[in-house]
DNA sequence: ACCTAAGCGAGACGGTACGTCTCGTCTTGCG
DNA sequence: CGCAAGACGAGACGTACCGTCTCGCTTAGGT
């Protein structure tokens, strides 16, 4: 839409009115519908509250109502968006590592959610809020994608020395990095061999 | 300086002129300081050509003239802030890449050029010449830090079969996830540990 | 203003803010003020819509909003000037014509009105939209005053063969061409003179 | 040239030198004759010593050196093409009037002049040197062409009290009005009609 | 025959202003 | 009270010229 005088959606239909002293979910919707569709087509250097208002036909006051700041918004689009990540359990470390390295890789390849977390950590690079929701997120999905290796531990796989969160940790940051640098065609055989890199050393 | 009606740096003494046709090393350099006395100061949010030139005391055109993007400048400034990082070789793996890797966390932790990296991964997400800086510089540094492994392979070492920049990529992932996410504070035994983890798992 | 290192006029209290979405008539005021005294002051030379915007601490696309260009804003301020000026009827067409050249000239000579007009003028030389603008105030000028040679054809006291707007084209070209080169001190009798020069060739 | 990455004229063989410790002729040459192109071409809007400098291959200093200012520039090169003005000697005033006007605004009309004194009037607005050069360029210009005046009150064809200066000023007044408002398109009728007004009331 | 002095093209310099963009705040008037 | 709308002050963007300065050269003319 970039070329187009008027970034604004086609409007469905009526245009959208308040429907008195409450928030209008509509509304809301449509924001979030908005600033998602522009990262996807424009990318975050396309993406500021005035483009977002402009395509929902929202008026600025309202997202900076619900929404404190960019950030805010971008958390609560991709906290939305990231449904259907796999977490595997197949009863063999390195598997289930290289199914949730290759699902998380392949998800911010072919949906857009992976230019929004782009967005985020780019933004909690200048905006303290930002880096605060970024940091809890990461402990989040740490606690939670650990499971594996616990599990593991539980099995007797690996050595149960190896701390979860840190030895994940380095399996995120593999990730993190080749979404920042633009290289997340990563082959599935160089998945497995990094995967079984990390497997290899954590055993007893 | 924000606080100041001008944020114009103290003139160390008579105005600077041109020096003919050629450029003027001295302009180069004021307006480097600047710009790395800004991100240092009020941090990258506030960083600006604009603010650059005012406290440079040099015209926005003179920017523009040397440094093609916001983004070229950054990454010339932090260029040269990042001398003196160790280039270690003392004959066993696990300590290079320990010593490497406490050196850059400790860099980036102590002086500005983490703010700085920081600010030039945050510009790559949404400026294009910024990404393709980026991944250059990492490509090189990658290709450069690597050498490491490749003399722990030709000592025999560790496995001829790893791939030297791919292994070394996953140690600077891991530099690079703790430093967007401010947690830079790692202890040395982290430090090793997660090395440890590295070169074992690297072993024939 | 032009020592000082900003050339913004004293608030007269708290800041000015907008009054909704409609358009803030203080801001016109306040932008339309500052101009008329930067021509005044300091001249044309260092009118600019960067020293406007400073001086009435307004935002630069408030004042792109309302005025497209450099031109149109000097063409309201000198309408809004020139109030005042006489439009006489006292039945002799030599001494209407004396009293409105030499309420013209006294005029531009005594109010900023003139620097103004100098410089629409000079801004319609390399602006087409100024050009424009001009070309169309100068026709109206010259159709309402020409109503003056109107009445003295009506009286009889001139041919009905005179073109009405020709005649008054030749008045006013004179009154400019005096304020171009800055020789407006016209004395009341070299008025009278031109004048009654004008109307004896007139008559029937 | 406006949509040519180099505005530069095509270089007429070699590049000019300097011919040592005195003025090179053939830059001055050049200058002249590249000023005169830009106004010809795009007019006084894209007329700048920087683009003078571009287009006749020479440096800026150059030109600063011999030329004080924009409007010395623009004066010299008017001088320099005001050649040819017809100065008639009919031995009827208002053939010659009706010549020299005629004269002045088809050459205005017809050639790279008119351009030029418009940008001459312009400048002088806001460049008080060139306001003085307009003023006595306009001085020598009456003094010279009231001759014409003179000379029919010698021939005893209008009266002796009027001041030729004076008397001419309303012609040359006309004629800069309609130059500044882009009506240089006066028919020789319209031209003939306004001379016999003036010479009319001038009679005896 | 050398040397100096000036002119030359080129272009970098610190600046100012341009016209556009987005920011986050504020207010209106409708529902 | 929420909403769409949009004006507001602020200020950065990247570009065009301004007028000044210095460079490295070329050549003429004085010694």
């Amino acid at each position: 839409m970039s070329q187009d005088s008027t970034d604004a959606a086609p409007r469905p239909g009526a245009a959208r009115k308040s429907i008195g002293a409450k928030r209008n979910p509509a509304s809301a919707d449509a924001i979030r519908k908005a600033a998602a569709e522009i990262l996807e087509k424009d990318g975050y250097a396309r993406f500021s509250i005035e483009a977002v208002a402009r395509r929902a036909h929202a008026g600025k006051p309202t997202i900076y109502r619900w929404w404190p700041s960019k950030a805010a918004l971008l958390v609560d689009i991709y906290h939305r968006q990231k449904q259907g990540m796999p977490d595997p359990d197949t009863g063999r470390l390195a598997d289930d590592l290289a199914i949730f390295l290759e699902g998380l890789l392949r998800l911010w390849r072919e949906t857009p959610s992976g230019a929004i977390f782009r967005s985020i950590i780019a933004e909690a690079q200048s905006d303290e809020t930002a880096a605060e929701a970024l940091r809890a997120y990461l402990d989040e999905r740490i606690a939670h994608s650990s499971q594996m290796i616990r599990r593991a531990q539980a099995r007797g796989e690996i050595a149960s020395g190896i701390d979860p969160a840190s030895a994940m940790d380095l399996v995120i940051s593999l990730a993190w990095c080749r979404l920042l640098t633009g290289r997340l065609d990563m082959e599935t055989a160089a998945v497995k061999a990094a995967v079984s890199l990390f497997v290899e050393s954590w055993r007893a």
